[in-house]
RNA sequence: CGGGGCGUGGCGCAGCCUGGUAGCGCGCACGGUUCGGGACCGUGAGGCCGGAGGUUCGAAUCCUCUCGCCCCGACCA
């Protein structure tokens, strides 16, 4: 056992360069490539397809919890950001603002604003829309009767971010929100927690992504929000990622927005409301959960495709009968159904090498591939290779009972997949009980070239905000003070019990999540 | 927004210090040999050297400004 390491897809390694490897999986799976604008991206057809595909589950989700789509205006009125103290603070750092309406020739060629032409009232393009989507709830509520009233929206938002990354922050991105109003407190909280819990189940089920979901800390709060629950999730340089956002937000923008109903009893109260969502970050996420040195690995439930399939054509004798055989396969795939949709197929026919479409389909992480020669039809088998096995590993099967034989393989993989980055994430998770151990939990060996490092510490924190800060001191900070998720870990069992602050020694009531974070 | 690094054919890079108008590998096109495999040989296409000013007889190379990307920090629903 010598020689060199064999030879890696990706380079470099996730070892060798985390960040670097993570852009070269985003652009050799052919992602997303950077736009012309700062911090911008074009999000590429196999990139979109799987933002289609978490559209597509995470929507049926929402209906199936009451919820319909609207669609609210990209612009809001300043004067309306402002009616929120604590969202305005928030957000007034990084807003994009329209101040015009046309463009004249300049004094020195090319357009400019015309002067003549400024707004009467800055529109500033939506960071997110509690204030707009709340102006609206405004009207459309009167009565207890009206409530509650459960919307979401697919939309694109703006955030004017200092340091951007492909998907994971990116000054425009996609995303879903949600914003619903209630008659009660306690009708908003069980929606709070009900659609944390829709994105939970979405991200173990559909991405095969174990997260930890719970309450974030007052720090780490939504602008403007009661309370704020979050799932985060471990990417495999040990940091975690925030992947979805739950928010409480009480009577807040109710008062701010004017949400009021004449209840049952004939009183006038305000609306209790949340909003709640997810964005393109959970494709990074996908990326950085199950990625490895060749590229990506596609959840199949997610894939845009579940099976690539190409000819082996040696001469033109077997030409015709290989092609043959392949129509046959994919019509037999397409007409079978799997995770309750038929699956997606993709033929390759370029007049490519063998080996570069293999590998081009393994950096996509497409889950399975098929290659079908005139060997094959010989045999009457084929090889199946998939891409959570090393690359040269095949299934062989009678070629007619592929696509009877795909599902309980493409189900495996997609329990495979949870289960394997449950099993990273649990090997990094670990209960700690100084402040001393801690910092060296989260400390590097390599100061000048950090090593892949730390992970999940579960520690007391007696509830202040200055203990809080003094995690700051070596990059990590509380993600979240965990309810759901980590049952798995070994150090799990001691979540629940009470202790002293690792910072201070008061008194803890229950362990929280310690991480450096995206 | 502060510190550092980098922008040269699709991708990865050399050339820049010591100015003389561009080179390598991969990829691409064509021909041939191979052929269940990350092949090989030959021929060839493709670059206003991120952009704008300036210095100079002459700038990818020097100076100024600017845009973008990456890393660290601050910030981050």
């Amino acid at each position: 056992m010598s020689g060199p390491p064999p030879r890696t897809a990706i380079e470099p390694t996730r070892a060798e360069d985390y960040a670097e490897w993570y852009q070269q999986v985003v652009r050799q799976a052919d992602l997303a490539d950077h736009a012309p604008v700062r911090g911008c991206m074009i999000i590429k057809p196999w990139g979109y397809a799987l933002w289609e595909n978490t559209q597509r589950a995470l929507d049926g989700m929402f209906k199936a919890t009451g919820h319909r789509n609207a669609y609210f205006p990209l612009f809001i009125p300043l004067s309306f950001l402002e009616k929120e103290a604590e969202h305005v603070e928030g957000f007034a750092k990084e807003c994009a603002v329209v101040t015009h309406h046309r463009l004249v020739a300049g004094p020195e060629g090319g357009l400019v604003p015309d002067p003549e032409a400024r707004l009467a009232e800055p529109l500033v393009v939506r960071p997110t829309s509690e204030t707009i989507i709340g102006a609206a709830f405004a009207q459309w509520v009167q009565s207890y009767r009206d409530l509650p009233l459960l919307i979401n929206q697919w939309a694109n938002v703006v955030r004017w971010e200092m340091r951007t990354r492909l998907f994971l922050r990116t000054a425009e991105f996609l995303w879903q929100e949600g914003h619903t109003a209630h008659a009660t407190e306690a009708e908003a909280r069980e929606e709070t927690a009900r659609m944390l819990d829709v994105y939970r189940t979405f991200a173990e089920q559909w991405m095969a992504m174990p997260v930890v979901a719970g309450p974030k800390t007052d720090a780490e709060r939504f602008p403007g929000a009661v309370e704020t629950h979050a799932i985060e999730a471990m990417m495999q340089d040990r940091k975690a990622l925030q992947a979805g956002t739950s928010h409480f937000l009480g009577q807040n923008f109710a008062r701010a927005s004017g949400i009021r109903f004449q209840a049952a009893d004939g009183s006038e109260q305000y609306a209790w409301t949340t909003s709640w969502g997810v964005s393109t970050r959970l494709l990074g996420a996908l990326v950085m959960t199950h990625g490895d040195d060749d590229g990506l690995v596609l959840p199949p439930r997610l894939a845009p495709a579940h099976v690539a399939v190409w000819p082996v054509l040696r001469d033109d004798a077997d030409r015709a009968r290989v092609l043959e055989a392949i129509e046959v396969l994919a019509r037999a795939l397409r007409a079978t159904r799997w995770a309750d949709r038929t699956l997606e197929v993709e033929v390759d026919l370029r007049d490519v090498r063998g080996p570069d479409k293999q590998w081009e389909w393994i950096r996509k992480g497409v889950p399975l591939r098929i290659e079908v020669g005139p060997r094959d039809l010989q045999s009457g088998t084929v090889g199946v290779a998939r891409r959570d096995r090393p690359h040269r590993e095949r299934l062989v099967w009678p070629l007619h009972e592929v696509a009877a034989r795909v599902g309980e393989v493409l189900s495996d993989m997609q329990t495979q997949l949870l289960q394997k980055a449950l099993a990273f994430r649990d090997a990094y998770t670990v209960a700690l009980d100084d402040a001393g151990e801690l910092e060296a939990f989260f400390t590097p060996r390599d100061a000048q070239r950090p090593e892949i490092h730390g992970g999940f510490a579960l520690a007391h924190w007696c509830g202040g905000s200055a203990c809080e800060q003094r995690a700051h001191a070596f990059k990590a900070s509380i993600r979240v003070v965990p309810v759901h998720g980590i049952a798995a870990a070994r150090a799990a069992e001691r979540i629940e019990e009470r202790g002293r602050c690792v910072f201070c020694g008061g008194p803890s009531p229950r362990r929280v999540l310690f991480a450096k974070a995206y």
